[in-house]
Order: C-alpha cells, then sequence, then structure tokens
DNA sequence: GTTATATTTAATAGCGCTATTAATTTTCGA
DNA sequence: TCGAAAATTAATAGCGCTATTAAATATAAC
C-alpha cells in the first residue's frame, strides 16, 4: 500500500509543517521531520512544494492574514467609535487565544529573515494599508469632535498589538520572572481581556 | 604574529558572539562565523568556551539581568508609589531604548529551548522573585489605601513588559503592516516613553 | 489489460555546522 | 636563553540538512 490511507498528502504535509514551523520556528524546522510527522518519505516534501521556503510562505501568508483579520471587518451596526473599537480589540485577542504561537512565528521570522518582509508586502500591503487608513481616518474625526485625545493611530495600533499579542509571546519569560504556575498562567489569559480592553479605553480619554 | 593585536580574544569573542546573538539567535549563529568576525581560527571558540551552548549562557545570564536591573534598584527618597513606579518604568524604557534586540533574544530563546527557562531560573530565580515580591507589596498596600484600584501585581508586570518591550519587539512587523519609514519609526520610539507612562498610570486608577 | 500519469521511495551529492585532536607558534617566568 | 604553559592553527570526524535524480509503485482512463 503505497497510497497514504488518510488521503490527502499535500494536505497533510501542510499541516505538520504548520504546526512545527508555529512550534520552533522556520529555521529549527526540517523538512526531515516535516516528514517524519507526516510519516512520509522527505522527498515528498519537495515533491510537492519544492523548495522549504516555498511550503513556508503559502503556510506564512494564511497566517498573517489570520492575525490581521479583527481589524478587516467592517461593521454594519451603528455604533460608537469605543464600543466599535472594542469589538475588534475582543476580536483580535480572541483569534491570538486560539492560535497563541502566532505572535512569536511573526516576530521570529520577520526579525530573522527581514527579506520575507518584502513578500509580505507585496500580498497584503494593500489590505494593511486600507486597515491603517481607516482607523486613522475614524480616529481623526473623533478626535476632531473631541471625545478623544489628540494622538497617532501608530499609537493606538502599538497599544493593541502590545497588549494583545505580548502575553502569548512573553508567557514563557513570565514564567520565569514571576515562579507562576501553569493554572495560574490560564487564569491571566482568561481575565486578561477585559483587562486590555479597560487599559485601551482609558488611554484614549481626553 | 601570531597573537591578537587587539588584546584579549576571548573578551573579543564573547563581543562578537553577543552581537551575532542578539542579531540572529542561537540557532541563526554559528561558532564559525563568530571566529570569522574576530578574525580567528573557529576552534579558538571552542578552546575558550568549550561549547556553543555554554557561550551562549554565559552572555545570556548577563542580559537576563540587565533586563531586570530597572526593578532591582531601591530607591532612597521619599516618593509616593506612582512616582516611583514611573520612574522604573522609565528607566526600563531607556535600557531598552539602550538594548532594543534584548526582548526578542529573551522570546526567541525561552521559546524555541524552554530547557534554558530551568538554567534561568536557577540562577536569577531568588533576584526576580524577590523584585515580584516587593511590587506586590507594594502594591497590595496602595490598594488598601484606596490609592489605586484593586489588582493582580502580574498584570501591572504584563502591562509595563508589554508596553515597554513590544515597541522594540514589533517594530519590523509595525514596517509591514504600517508602510512606515525608518525615521518615522524613530519618532515613534522617542515619544513612545512617555506614551506608555500615561498608559500605565493611567490603568492603575480606580 | 495496457498505458500514461501521478505518487512515492531510495540514494545521494554537497553543504555547513560542532567539536575534537594533534601539531605549531607565542609568551613569559626562571 | 631555555622550557613549560598558553594561545593558536590545520585537519578532520561525524552529523543533519536541503534538494535533486532516477527508479519503483499506484492510479485511473481507455
Amino acid at each position: 500500500m503505497k497510497r497514504n490511507k488518510d488521503g490527502n498528502t499535500e494536505q497533510q504535509i501542510l499541516e505538520a509543517a504548520e504546526t512545527l514551523f508555529l512550534e520552533k520556528g522556520f529555521a529549527l524546522t526540517s523538512t526531515t521531520e516535516i516528514a517524519k510527522v507526516v510519516g512520509c518519505n522527505q522527498a515528498l516534501v519537495h515533491y510537492y512544494f519544492r523548495t522549504k521556503d516555498q511550503l513556508f510562505d503559502s503556510i506564512f501568508e494564511r497566517k498573517v492574514y489570520l492575525f490581521m483579520s479583527a481589524f478587516l471587518e467592517i461593521d454594519s451596526e451603528k455604533l460608537s467609535f469605543e464600543e466599535r473599537l472594542k469589538r475588534k480589540v475582543e476580536a483580535h485577542y480572541d483569534i491570538l487565544s486560539a492560535n497563541p504561537k502566532l505572535p512569536f512565528l511573526f516576530v521570529n521570522e520577520l526579525t530573522t529573515n527581514p527579506e520575507r518582509i518584502k513578500t509580505v508586502r507585496e500580498k497584503i500591503g494593500n489590505t494593511s494599508q486600507s486597515v491603517f487608513f481607516r482607523l486613522k481616518a475614524e480616529l481623526e474625526e473623533e478626535i476632531q469632535k473631541g471625545n478623544i485625545r489628540p494622538m497617532n493611530p501608530i499609537d493606538l495600533l502599538l497599544t493593541i498589538i502590545a497588549l494583545n499579542a505580548t502575553l502569548f509571546i512573553v508567557s514563557p519569560m513570565i514564567k520565569v520572572i514571576v515562579n507562576i504556575s501553569d493554572e495560574d498562567l490560564q487564569q491571566v489569559i482568561a481575565h486578561r481581556k477585559q483587562e486590555n480592553v479597560k487599559i485601551i479605553l482609558n488611554s484614549l480619554k481626553p
């Protein structure tokens, strides 16, 4: 029986690669290991994806979209700026809770391999820019109205990303610096969403 | 002339290693490359430090201390809790500004090699715990007095680390998501210190 | 059933890395 | 100045990795 019983081998490779890349990053993951997880020959990984880089890129692009997706949706309901922002922050946090390794993947790859930034920008640059300019416009309108203090949209984005992503990025560090148990850490994660929302909304006040 | 003109070779290796480890992390830095930077034979790196791991550890430990150092000093002056906290946050931010690659190093190594957590904890565990418990005690006293809202000291630490470290961790990401120039990024970094202080002090209010 | 095509495997070239060893050169005190 | 100790080098064993190639096997169309 040569053919893989579990159906689509290409898909299995993709899934194993995703798990391993998220776990250890690009450099520490080998096509040999991916093949071992799937239970196939190592050459198959290259048969389907040619190079390790191509395999990684196809995964990475979708992950970047996932990370941004919380900010992409345009809310139809007529809600206040703060309420809309609150929902986006919560949605973003939820996505990260479900994919806690995501922030590390970005940091790791975009820091160690700045070349990839160009690739990413080509593919998602327009989307991310439109997200940014929409936020910028909304923010300026609110500032104009005097509802929130004057601030740079980059600062707001930074605060959101910092608070939301960092918990997942630094949880290994936290465990070292504070001698905290895994259960306590889970508790922190659980209640941290509202904490973040609170801090972010507080930071807007005039 | 066999002897290195620039004096202490061991020190030069240490410095080159530090630069490279900070730049690319443990895995992507080779002893071969370190030797090339120093201009010596690759075996010398192993002559002085035996293994790449030992070389890394000796650097890593000092970096962890550096990261924490802002919170170590006990301020003699009689200042309010908020003022003391403000100064610590600023000192911490200053250290990171001077060592912007530090946060990435921690995240990278403690995430990809959790084994190292044990080593770090053995060496700095007591120090970090005493820092934590001092903060905890001070915080509880202030909460008792009603000066700040009830909160977990872990939350406060998380907020500080998140806001301070993240800017330096994610600056490559920011450049992608927002199409920001290097000059603009420098501006953001420059004014971000007070922004962080503001957000942190705001987050304490009852 | 035969055959073209898709999938899978074994084998391997070629690279860079870590760590060790033995030999060589330099240093420096007696 | 001699010789032990320290510093440095060349050489290399041995490993795992990426990517390719050619051969083997399975699939499906006819």
